[in-house]
DNA sequence: ATAGTTGTGTTCGGAAACGTACATAGGTTG
DNA sequence: CAACCTATGTACGTTTCCGAACACAACTAT
């Protein structure tokens, strides 16, 4: 594991169009993350000394399916798919991370492998906290404990709302979700991934997305080229995305305090 | 909730096929539920007096999506359908839990309410716990809380997979995972589910599956009619699933020791 | 027995996505 | 500048599934 593809990519896409995530040199703490800023400070002191800072670069894999998972990361900026990948090759994304939750559920919930794929989307920095340390704390009831199954029980929710949105919904409705879901982990309304990599999260062809991406361009609802995705109005392209969108972003709202919810939104006046 | 449904159809189906599956005035115990077995005596006679039993009736509802679930589910035979209904009433199933599991993980989870439908798709019986008193036992860890989070981390993989199967695999793929997934929870080869029923957890039309299933019996894979599917030979029909029947069943047992494995099997060799 | 209900089989046109092949334009490298 | 690579655009036939309508056969009820 730990394999880092792409990286020449990275720079280049840093250098360009992501100068809002922060380059090593510039200030950065694990409380960006929301799980470790939700600790009380006794708590966050604990853990403080042996959360390792790590650079999430572009295409790199935190683990595979049937890795041994060795540490639990708290994304601080950047995004996370998880992901599985068929006997042939074909893939599917089935859930995001970013610095709203943490990658590797498996350590605590005592799965030990990797049951799908992790892989850096979009490039940024996470702290990471050894398997055995993070073990130690989990296993005393707490704040820490309670916050990641909360957080669990959310990516539970994304995994299923996924599976459903798999069987019925288009691939524009899916990639206007795909994209609003990266832009509300991101800082910025801007999106720097390539069609190839958004089709291979979702599941679909290239030109699929070519197709889809080229109708929201033809209706003003997003505008790129060459891996830049940018939306200048939100609520417009939820108005395009399905259901699952504004099901997701509810449930994320409820469960976890601290996440940004999106701008607009009528699904904000719908909520039980 | 709790509204059941179609119990006129259950009472049937009970006395026509499922036989096999003990009446009320029959024994059986929440020892049959394979969490409730694995755990230490004295934890479980700590909880038995609060042990409740239920029929499920074929359609019960154990609680709907955005319901507060009030008890978590220890099934001891039957099996329980997760899924989610979209908007305009397409629906979605994405986990199977029959007596090597528990529904309701939201409870311990912190989620308070259900994101998913859990609905009874095979009648059965099952004892529920009260989530007061679950959260009471959980709060302290121990092998209830141990043996639930390994559960949950089984139910995720499951979900998981079933967003990758939704998208590449085919409707006669997808059938064949789900009966052998039922069967797989059942004390027989014989499976009591209409063809609707059966596209309705699948998400696809009832046509589908009739076409699906046409075609199995044509290759002497399956034998049916009107709600009752035999399976002579699980092994042959593993061949025409898709690899996901195998990838779960390696996971459910590697999870829980429990887990009744398919009879045959090449994958078995295969595991790591 | 007769009529109604229910579960399954079949058909047809249409929509969505696939596989493949190739075209074009922005960006990089020599 | 020229050559090249990479990201995106386009086109065409095929497959799979959908939507709707209808036929039939098994079981049920009166």
């Amino acid at each position: 594991m730990l394999q880092a593809t792409d990286s020449r990519l990275h720079r280049n896409t840093q250098a360009t169009f992501q100068s809002s995530i922060p380059g090593p040199e510039e200030q950065h703490t694990s409380r960006q993350n929301q799980i470790l800023a939700a600790l009380p400070l006794e708590v966050y002191q604990r853990l403080l000394p042996n959360l390792v800072p790590i650079t999430l670069t572009r295409g790199l894999h935190l683990h595979d399916s049937g890795d041994l998972e060795t540490h639990l990361y708290f994304p601080i900026s950047g995004i996370i798919s998880d992901s599985y990948v068929t006997e042939d090759g074909q893939s599917a994304g089935f859930a995001l991370t970013g610095n709203e939750g943490a990658v590797g559920v498996a350590l605590f919930l005592g799965g030990r492998c990797a049951p799908s794929q992790a892989a850096v989307l979009v490039p940024g920095f996470a702290y990471r906290l050894r398997a055995d340390l993070l073990k130690a704390e989990f296993s005393k009831p707490g704040p820490l404990s309670h916050l990641l199954l909360r957080f669990t029980f959310a990516l539970v929710s994304q995994y299923g709302q996924t599976a459903a949105c798999n069987r019925h919904h288009t691939v524009l409705q899916q990639l206007c979700r795909l994209i609003l879901s990266c832009l509300d982990r991101l800082p910025s309304n801007e999106l720097a991934m390539r069609q190839e990599a958004l089709a291979e999260f979702l599941g679909v062809r290239r030109e699929g997305v070519t197709a889809a991406a080229g109708l929201l361009r033809k209706l003003g609802l997003i505008s790129y080229g060459r891996g830049h995705i940018v939306v200048p109005d939100r609520s417009r392209l939820e108005a395009h995305a399905c259901e699952c969108y504004g099901v997701m972003n509810r449930e994320y709202g409820r469960l976890l305090p601290g996440h940004r919810e999106a701008g607009s939104s009528s699904w904000m006046l719908q909520a039980a």
